[in-house]
DNA sequence: ACGGAACTACCAACTAGTAGGAAGAGAAAA
DNA sequence: TTTTCTCTTCCTACTAGTTGGTAGTTCCGT
């Protein structure tokens, strides 16, 4: 009940950091066992199959990034706040290499290879960030925190792409600096002018 | 010299095909020797190793590029017209799913497990679209076909990461029509108002 | 006769996954 | 208290199939 690291929580989080650096195909069983310092065996005791594996870990991943955004629309009421929260939270990630790529967005990228036990996981991710982000597009506009130009659910795609693709860029150049660049702008569009 | 067709070529269209649907280590010799109708060992004439086939793949596709911007350079004067055509064309790829991801986007986010001399590859892709966009972007400025917010090569690296954060909703939500829907607003803003 | 392009037949290393046993901890039974 | 039973975790040892790559040969056009 008190356990502060289990096996299988290992296991899980040296997977991500795996996948995060070159997808489903890039790493092995016995790339896992070396990390953790198990024996592959042990592995599939916990995971059966790669599958199972990696399903897990995007479901977790899913279920942890709905845990944080409820707990940040409680603290943080103004949408612009809330967009600015979560790009910094991407910003950071990149800039200390702690986590400097999305699992999903790399997944998502290698979707139509992905066995589709995998793949619907994933999709469910974008499906829920997008939702997520279109509400708080159509807050912000009727709070008159955010400008918007587009409908909510059209700026809500837009705004994550520009996020993925800032993403993207930051680790093509390995700029870590690029995503901040990209973003500045994106959110300074978004901002309402202060006098007229 | 009057070849339509040679085998190599044929490795490199199937090799593309593979690549673009889940990565560098999602495909096999094996894979390609099924598709093209040869032998395994009859790839490794033409592509020593993996490396050199998909290094050469990479290098042929920057320099496609690079022609194909060379021409629509000079038959396109008008720089929003530009980024219209190169919004159109993948709109266009992903619509009909004959090329509905950028090979270099997916060996991108794939860098850190990437064999060094295919990432030198990928990454020289990007500072090349990087530069030709701030180009065009600069010119747009200068012609007011185009109305920049930013410093040109930012509004560059903004507008690049749309085009491909737009490809991958694409292909999270397999929605293609995700892709024109992003673009179009961002276009949009480029665009100069005509009458004040 | 020579070189390119294809072939057959390999190889060692690695892949995910399985079978079955040993070690330990906790509960239950003596 | 000690013994036994059970469950979990991890282990060694293995498998069948795949991986990228090699050696050596045949075929064919110039």
């Amino acid at each position: 009940m008190s356990n502060l690291s289990t096996t299988s929580d290992d296991i899980l989080a040296s997977t991500r950091n795996l996948l995060m650096s070159g997808g489903y195909n890039s790493f092995s069983y016995a790339d896992i066992s070396e990390i953790v310092g198990i024996r592959k065996a042990s592995i599939h005791h916990h995971f059966p199959s790669k599958v199972d594996l990696v399903r897990e870990l995007v479901k977790r991943y899913r279920e942890d990034g709905q845990a944080t955004v409820a707990v940040l629309e409680q603290n943080v009421p103004n949408a612009l706040d809330i967009l600015k929260v979560y790009a910094n939270h991407w910003a950071k990630c990149i800039e200390d290499a702690s986590r400097p790529y999305c699992v999903c967005a790399l997944l998502a990228s290698e979707l139509p290879s992905l066995p589709p036990e995998v793949a619907i996981e994933v999709t469910a991710f974008f499906r829920f960030i997008s939702l997520w982000l279109a509400s708080v597009m159509e807050r912000g506009s009727r709070q008159g925190t955010l400008t918007l130009t587009s409908e909510p659910h059209v700026e809500a795609e837009a705004f994550l792409a520009t996020v993925y693709g800032a993403m993207l860029s930051a680790r093509a150049y390995g700029k870590p600096e690029v995503f901040g660049t990209i973003l500045a702008p994106a959110l300074n569009r978004l901002t309402p002018t202060v006098s007229h």
